[in-house]
RNA sequence: GGCCCGGUAGUUCAGAUGGUUAGAACGCUAGCCUGUCACGCUAGAGGCCGAGGGUUCGAGUCCCUUCCGGGUCGCCA
């Protein structure tokens, strides 16, 4: 740097320092040109320092700070001085002391910046993401990712000292059917044919405990062609591990250890162990999800049997129907105003309702938007069902179970957060026995709830043929404020069990051993009974940063049609690239 | 694929019922200023109102199409 080298970072530099020579870089988060005395904020990755620069003490380098301008990367050299009481800044970490500069050196100057960097400056969304390597500069950002350095940092050294190895899958795999949509990878040398970049190493982890690793642990990318949300990207990080002679508590139990300390050691939380375990019935039940925040209550009840024989014809016919009819009480919401609960129906009916019936159990009197189809007394009694007290909201939802569900499972969080009844907290929950199947209408038959590796229940195991959905699977995601952070299950080791799992699928042998092949080969040669879990890593760091939304921990993430705004990816290719690859792009 | 929201100076936004020359703040440029830290003051530059078509005497505003971004349902073993 022309001469000079650095001695220490910016956010490093204290009142310990003070009279200290030091030499300092970063770029210019901000000039004050007061005329005879100028003032920069050098900012890098630790902190912001102020630099001062006097006419009075050296002209010729005041002339050249005066051509300072934001995100001009600079070298100093100064010396480092308590400020004036009138000048000491409480709002900066590094407000009791500025650098008064007898040496500058401007690295590299810079255009006016098409995003300001400055957490406090609103960015659009594509500004940030087309200028990434701009929005990355602003320290929330930095901080984020940082965080998701200390987490895979913990990551790695917990698994570590707990035995686990840390062995690399391949990124060029194989297609497998069920699950995700794979991203495929076309092969040059075998014409025709195409790798498939890894939804998870699942099979390769089973395979290295067959191998007889015991224990592995990757933090690995996976790929997955499906529509992207706030919390997903197409592709992300698991924490991903596998361990030999396990069932499902000891996978649980280290996990759990894993959590209290990384929170303990990275956000400076305690947390209670054991977790609290809930059934998947539990949690769809009282929850209207598989990934319920148990922070608050708010639980959902079923008034079915009472919706069947009540005087409202669309209830009674929903239950007739085979769906059924749910409500919430939201205890404080009685005070809502009628476009508040309007909006309330506005939210049901996004989520996939068909609209929301509702009681307010006032103090003096009741009124709901079922006066004119039910009796007095009818309403009473869902009152009384919704165990409601006066001043609560009772938000009523009928339709098919899965839609009451998901939009009740929905406005209950709604309207926690509006209530701000959410506690600031981490409250983690394992949810278990979810089932091993699910009926898929689409393609007509039973398909893999977790993936088809996954073990039965063991005294379910014989209903895989005779009774598919009542089933229950060794697997567990683990929850936590009502994102599900990870899960994993207890493999199948035994190879004729495998082979029905893959039979009740709607496998042929033929197709199994085209796909599994190698899996059930290798099975015939010494398994450890083994299980594992992986975490979304990204989403895990979400949580802790507080964000909302998944891009914010990613340094460069993808938009909501999977492409890139700052590279342009996905992108073209050259006419010579697609003939080696033997491909030709139809046009529509 | 469905539904909802958005696209106006470099940036973040305002532009009722269609009506002169499209505004503000920040940023930018220039000048003044020795204790600022959202520095202050003065002056100035800066706009294909996402794109295309239509209605109209007249469109940033109304209609249609399309592109881009966000959220969500489906999807995500």
């Amino acid at each position: 740097m022309k001469g000079l080298k650095r001695t220490i970072m910016n956010g490093y530099i204290s009142e310990k320092n003070i009279g200290e020579t030091v030499v300092l870089t970063g770029w210019v988060a901000k000039a004050r040109n007061l005329g005879s005395l100028i003032f920069v904020d050098l900012r890098d990755r630790t902190g912001i320092v102020q630099l001062v620069f006097d006419s009075t003490v050296d002209e010729e380098i005041f002339k050249k700070a005066e051509k300072i301008r934001n995100e001009y990367v600079l070298c100093v050299k100064g010396v480092v001085r308590p400020r004036g009481k009138e000048a000491i800044n409480p709002k900066m970490a590094t407000g009791m002391i500025e650098v008064c500069v007898d040496d500058l050196r401007i690295l590299s100057e810079a255009e006016t910046s098409p995003i300001h960097v400055d957490d406090k400056a609103v960015t659009g969304e594509v500004n940030r993401l087309k200028y990434r390597y701009l929005d990355l500069r602003k320290p929330s950002i930095q901080k984020n990712l940082i965080l998701r350095h200390e987490v895979a940092r913990y990551a790695r050294n917990f698994f570590a000292d707990n035995g686990f190895l840390e062995i690399e899958t391949p990124m060029l795999s194989k297609s497998t059917p069920e699950g995700a949509r794979d991203y495929l990878v076309p092969s040059r040398i075998h014409h025709g044919k195409f790798y498939a970049l890894p939804q998870s190493p699942q099979l390769y982890k089973q395979l290295l405990m067959v191998a007889g690793f015991d224990r592995y642990i990757q933090i690995v990318k996976c790929f997955r062609d499906e529509d992207l949300r706030a919390d997903r990207q197409p592709e992300f990080t698991q924490i991903d591990l596998e361990m030999s002679f396990v069932d499902m508590d000891d996978v649980m139990s280290i996990n759990e250890e894993f959590l209290k300390g990384l929170f303990k050691k990275v956000m400076g939380v305690d947390v209670e162990t054991p977790f609290r375990r809930m059934s998947y019935k539990e949690a769809m039940d009282k929850y209207g999800t598989d990934k319920p925040d148990t922070r608050f209550g708010m639980e959902l009840k079923d008034i079915s049997s009472f919706a069947e024989n009540c005087s409202f014809g669309v209830f009674k016919d929903t239950v007739k129907n085979g769906g059924c009819v749910k409500l919430i009480s939201a205890s404080g919401a009685g005070s809502f105003s009628r476009k508040e609960i309007d909006k309330l129906v506005e939210f049901v009916k996004f989520h996939g309702g068909k609209g929301m019936a509702w009681i307010i159990n006032g103090e003096n009197e009741t009124r709901s938007s079922l006066g004119k189809v039910l009796t007095e007394e009818e309403i009473k009694e869902i009152i009384n069902l919704a165990e409601s007290n006066v001043g609560d909201l009772v938000c009523i939802v009928s339709d098919k179970c899965d839609v009451v569900n998901t939009a009740l499972g929905a406005l209950r969080c709604h309207i926690a957060e509006k209530l701000g009844i959410i506690p600031d907290k981490y409250e983690f929950l394992w949810v278990t026995d979810f089932p091993l199947f699910e009926y898929s209408e689409e393609e007509d038959r039973y398909v893999a709830k977790h993936h088809p590796f996954t073990m039965p229940v063991d005294e379910d195991i014989d209903m895989i043929e005779t009774n598919p959905e009542k089933v229950r699977a060794k697997a567990y995601d683990i929850v936590l404020n009502g994102y599900e952070i990870g899960g994993g299950s207890i493999r199948i080791y035994d190879n004729a069990l495998q082979k029905r799992m893959f039979k009740a699928l709607g496998f042929s042998e033929e197709d199994a051993y085209e796909r599994f092949g190698f899996l059930l080969d290798a099975f015939r040669y010494g398994t450890p009974p083994h299980g594992g879990m992986a975490y979304g890593l990204d989403r895990l760091v979400m949580i802790m940063a507080n964000c909302d939304n998944i891009r914010d921990v990613i340094a460069f993430p993808k938009v909501q049609n999977a492409s890139c705004l700052m590279t342009g990816a996905p992108g073209t290719v050259e006419e010579k690239q697609l003939k080696e690859l033997n491909i030709k792009i139809v046009e529509e």
